[in-house]
DNA sequence: TATGAATGAGCTTTCATTCAT
DNA sequence: GATGAATGAAAGCTCATTCAT
């Protein structure tokens, strides 16, 4: 087995991008399934030769564009929320987060549903997602150590998780299925749900 | 194109159910896209040719499939809870629902995960899981309506999907992901979340 | 895997027989990797889906063919000189038995020439032709010891590897590579060579 | 098309010693076809563009390999023989001729089996072998005309192909597809079948 | 009504070779 | 002289579906 390219010219650098650019629009566009090599290297305007000089098959170029659209989903979370690690978490806080996460499931939606797809049926995609999962429920769950003492919950381990899921499956089902219910009434029942879950009772409360 | 043949004869009803039953049992065992319709045939006893008397295309078949195994979902779901659609809804009875939910995902996890992993790129597949999920979500929300007088929620439409959306999604990670946490630690989190919201500073709270 | 197609009908036999027929010219003609497994059916008049419904792949077709053909080399070779297992071979059945062996490599001297050619890359091919080897020494082997009494050599069963390796390779190269020696001068030389080195001295010599 | 690189300078030199080089142990190790351009440059350290500086194509490369093999192949027979061109040839010298030729085949068995198989399917490289051939027939006749008033051969020259052909088969069989019989016994029984041909009856049998 | 033979579009990947830098 | 990025033809195989028997 050769081993792939490592981009070393200008040229190499941009020929790998525009693989990978163009295999993410298609992928939006006509799904993962409904998109051959074939078509991603002619939108790319490349040969075929090129596209496995950079990736090893088409699994490899899948996962290094989950991996880079996960960091970027990551970071549209939790940049704008950088402040509130500190134990001061209020109300409003818990409804800026969670207004983060809707934004970011808005990146690419198209993407994010057919990667998501895969996750239940493909154990390396699932790995990679798994990843995100675990730095997400990390991030609350220190969010929530960080306001320990004014909280109620009495195991933040599973509480990071429950919420975690509960956010993200809100998030996840109006952004790809839609719903009859406009998602600010969701973000605001979710908001309230996790602050009493949380805080209810207490002096901030 | 010869119209299906409507099973009114005994083995005819045998014959469309032994093809079903076969493909419940590749499709959980090796995947629905690892399992080709002549492994179905063979594995029922009967011709090719046969499969395409009962069965429109393979699509069909699945998506038979799945709305029987739905049914049997939401049933294992609904009937343990049947009593509590009176206004007295509890803690209990939510942990209780809980853990119904959690105990229908034990049904046939394998074709869940593998039929739920095709909700997001396949719409006639999604239809069913919709039409499943407005169920459910109705049955919530005629929960809450029965018990609305002890309510703190203002949006119970909301609300029940937000609801709906948190159970399910937390019943489905540790089912088909796995967790580092006990699942009953999961199940007590979500019931105290949900008990808090929905009825907390109610006279039953 | 889904098992291969074991001809039931007339039809099946047919097209099975139609698509090692065609392969078998076509490797004669283009040579075994100059045909690729389109044209082989283009040939022969079937689909593709055909060709993988009745060989797991192209190499179990080769294989398949090759025993086939080695079947009928080795009856070419000992159908002719059946009589001479008694213990009265002398020195015209030796001419004869060559004879035979360069009348059998004219059945179908390319399609020898390209499986043959295959043997040292490739141990199934080997095997195959391993396996031919073995009857053919075998059969030399007993005429050896069927006549015992009368022969000089010592080591009947290095001798039987060492006659059958000489009178093949002579054939083989007459055929395959040719030469500029008439075949008939060839066999004349190697029928003395071997005559002498089993019998001479006895009484029949 | 431009010029192929002659190599007048010391480096140029190297550089395609290292080509050849790496090929070769490549070849051996996985086969002909399992070595593509790509890993024969990465062993020899030089760009892939330098490759076809020095030779026009993978083919020129193989041939001209399979010449300076052969010529190494053709020395380890005739130069411990030199001597016995002369009219004295005994049962002596035939065994040392025989074992030079086994020992010449264990120089690289796996390149010349590699090479031998594609004999028969590429003329090219045929012809090299052809070449090869001749030279030790003719090397083989002389040995019978300067031996010639003590031979008993009518047809030396159908002689020496055949000679030549039995001793090279033997040896190949033994070398590339084994034995269950050990090689001197084999050797024993082509020398004394050898001698005997040539030489029964002379005076200094 | 049942059978199973036949169909053929469709897709991924390899690798020798060229040529701009 | 040397580099390595880019090329693209070529080929094996799968599988849902049809339809003659």
């Amino acid at each position: 087995m050769t081993a792939l390219r490592t981009p070393k010219q200008q040229r190499s650098i941009q020929t790998r991008k525009r693989i990978m650019d163009a295999a993410f629009h298609l992928y939006a566009k006509k799904g993962i399934h409904g998109t051959n090599s074939k078509e991603i290297v002619e939108k790319a305007g490349v040969a075929i030769g090129s596209f496995y000089s950079y990736f090893k098959n088409k699994k490899t170029l899948l996962l290094e564009m989950l991996e880079d659209y996960l960091d970027r989903h990551y970071l549209a979370i939790w940049k704008p929320v950088e402040d509130i690690t500190i134990n001061e978490m209020g109300r409003d806080d818990i409804k800026v987060l969670i207004e983060s996460v809707f934004a970011a499931y808005d990146i690419s939606p198209e993407f994010h549903r057919q990667t998501h797809a895969l996750r239940y049926s493909d154990p390396d995609i699932n790995r990679v997602y798994e990843r995100e999962r675990n730095r997400e429920v990390t991030q609350i769950r220190s969010l929530l150590e960080s306001n320990k003492s004014r909280m109620r919950v009495t195991d933040p381990e599973a509480a990071a998780v429950v919420i975690h899921n509960a956010v993200e499956n809100v998030a996840h089902t109006a952004t790809f299925i839609g719903s009859q219910i406009e998602k600010q009434r969701l973000i605001d029942q979710l908001s309230d749900m996790i602050f009493i879950f949380l805080l209810h009772g207490s002096r901030s409360a």
